[in-house]
DNA sequence: TTGAAAGCGCTAACAG
DNA sequence: CTGTTAGCGCTTTCAA
């Protein structure tokens, strides 16, 4: 392979400017104890050469190699994928990781882990060995992922948690956490719903390897107790698949005083809904109002339209770097938590109860 | 930040094995001339100690980044995101290369690229110097970008083109090609429609900056005429966006004698013909047929669902990155060209025309 | 404030 | 077939 005769290297800058290596990489990085005049000079030569440090070079003599490693589930987004549903997870993430990352010369680097093997330490640790990220941003379920932390950990690679709050085991360093506020949202979904005058609301919660499902129901169960209302026969899980979520809507609209409303924690279950309520004769929103707890793109073009929790994917992934990035260059508090507010779309299916 | 003092290097591992460190570039990268013991004392000692080659260094002693660059466009992947329209060709994209990326130890990393910034050969050379990736992909329309590809020749990064056929201007190599048979898809739909007894058959194309779209209503044009139908008053041309198909849409169905179906060149030029119809008083299928050229995953959620040509996105990223890796290994035909058929999905929004 | 020297982990080129 | 040497481009010592 015929080597770049022509790429510019840190030499070629140096001897431009006439001054040393060093020099030239202080200017690079940045850094102080350089005259403002040499520093100009160099700039120069820079611009003039269009020269651009080799990340490779970088990394190897103990720098940072400006990558960051976006893990995410292997099963679930690869299913995601091939199913075609229009969960725009990935895309979101990188709208909001990919862009943030440029805007600080990184590169964000997507990479599915699988747990459920036992190669687990192999696959990520070689991973990790072979790429050197300056830092790793998780995903559910494996923000909460107590061996991914500890490889990660051992790799001495910061972390930045997406949906995973407190309750860590103390072996591993906390590390930034970004989270949505699922408790606030399932708040507000439920009072959009009791202000319509509904009484029995319905929850439809995702699986417990989810902590953000618990909140959800928290912020549900919350919100019923407040208003002075009973929970109780109103609340099944489901493992985000539109079948569970058939399921679970057939087992509440089966009870003998059926939920005038259900709130679906996320997209396949809220369709799942709506189709049983179809079955079962229900007009929606007439009979039963439905919220979900995704505002994927397909939720627009259901009939009815999906009243739906919006969730900020992009500004989450987005705020994760830019904290991970910022702990790395000024040494900035290496564990902050940040809460993001979620917002609630209302569509055509959600309305008051007829009752 | 605190050198990883577990990293395993290539010395550790020559001295484990008790033989040099070349020796164990040659197991690692599996060149000839090992004895098959001294391979096998070797392998035993890598996998003992977890060893992993760390890619900078690999890079930065000539060899191979084992990073694959793909390169979109800027412009129209953030506003797909930002519409989450369910857009979901860079989620295919990735289903389809990263894996094939990570079947071979590669992985791929997403770069935006805005060609209508002057910074095009600063933006892109950048990334080019800093990456030194091993490969390109370029999709649509950067496929047929000549300054791109002049500037990937100049930093010796070989391409695959996806959707680029031909007609180089022959100042660079022409590199990979692979195409999705958009002229067969063309056709293909044309003749469902025919065969259902249609015999005016509009078709809404796409803007010339894509050379796919050209070769779409060639091969609508081939089937019309196979058919010994006219093809006048047929043909509007659209850029891809709602708007400018429901412009098309419009015009088309305007016309004397209107179309009895319609090809539409994707789907939200599909959708916007389909609510021209509405807004014209046509029932879908029964006074219109509508045909998409994607099939996102939205077509199956509209009412009627669409019938639509299905894009092989994934398999053809997957296969552009296999044909780049392949080439650099084993030093292949550097410039093959494949072009893999699609399907028609049919849906509800076709059927017989009334008259 | 600047520069010189050493070395990061690996492979190419050359010996043996 | 195996080992030695040099060097990739950059940053970290440390010295001036």
């Amino acid at each position: 392979m015929a080597r770049r005769r022509l790429a510019v290297t840190i030499k070629h800058v140096a001897a431009d400017a006439q001054v040393s290596l060093q020099t030239v990489s202080r200017v690079i990085n940045n850094e102080p104890n350089v005259r403002p005049e040499m520093r100009e000079r160099v700039q120069a030569s820079i611009d003039r050469l269009g020269y651009v440090p080799s990340i490779a070079a970088q990394r190897m003599s103990g720098s940072r190699s400006y990558l960051i490693l976006a893990l995410n589930d292997r099963e679930r987004t690869i299913a995601d994928w091939r199913a075609r549903q229009g969960t725009d997870w990935v895309d979101q993430m990188l709208l909001g990781g990919m862009l943030e990352c440029a805007e600080h010369g990184y590169r964000l680097i997507f990479e599915l882990v699988d747990t459920h093997e036992d190669h687990l330490e192999r696959e990520l640790g070689a991973a990790l060995a072979a790429l050197q990220p300056d830092g790793a941003i998780l995903t559910p379920p494996h923000s909460d992922n107590q061996e991914i932390l500890r490889i990660l950990t051992r790799h001495h690679v910061p972390y930045a948690r997406i949906g995973a709050l407190g309750d860590e085991d103390g072996h591993c360093p906390p590390g930034v956490r970004v989270s949505m506020d699922d408790e606030g949202a399932a708040r507000l979904a439920t009072r959009h719903l009791l202000a319509l005058g509904h009484r029995r609301i319905g929850f439809i919660a995702g699986p417990a390897e989810y902590r953000l499902a618990g909140w959800r129901v928290d912020g549900w169960r919350a919100e019923m107790t407040a208003a002075a209302l009973p929970c109780d026969g109103l609340l099944e899980a489901g493992d985000f698949s539109y079948a569970s979520g058939a399921r679970a809507a057939r087992a509440l609209l089966d009870r003998e005083a059926p939920p005038t409303a259900i709130i679906a924690s996320n997209d396949q279950m809220a369709l799942a809904t709506i189709e049983a309520a179809r079955d079962a004769g229900l007009d929606i929103p007439r009979d039963l109002s439905v919220v979900s707890f995704d505002n994927t793109p397909l939720v627009r073009f259901t009939t009815p339209p999906l009243t739906a929790v919006d969730q900020p994917i992009s500004e989450t992934t987005a705020t994760a770097v830019r904290l991970l990035i910022q702990a790395q260059r000024d040494g900035a508090d290496p564990a902050p938590t940040v809460v993001l507010p979620m917002s609630l779309v209302e569509r055509g299916s959600t309305a008051a109860p007829r009752d």
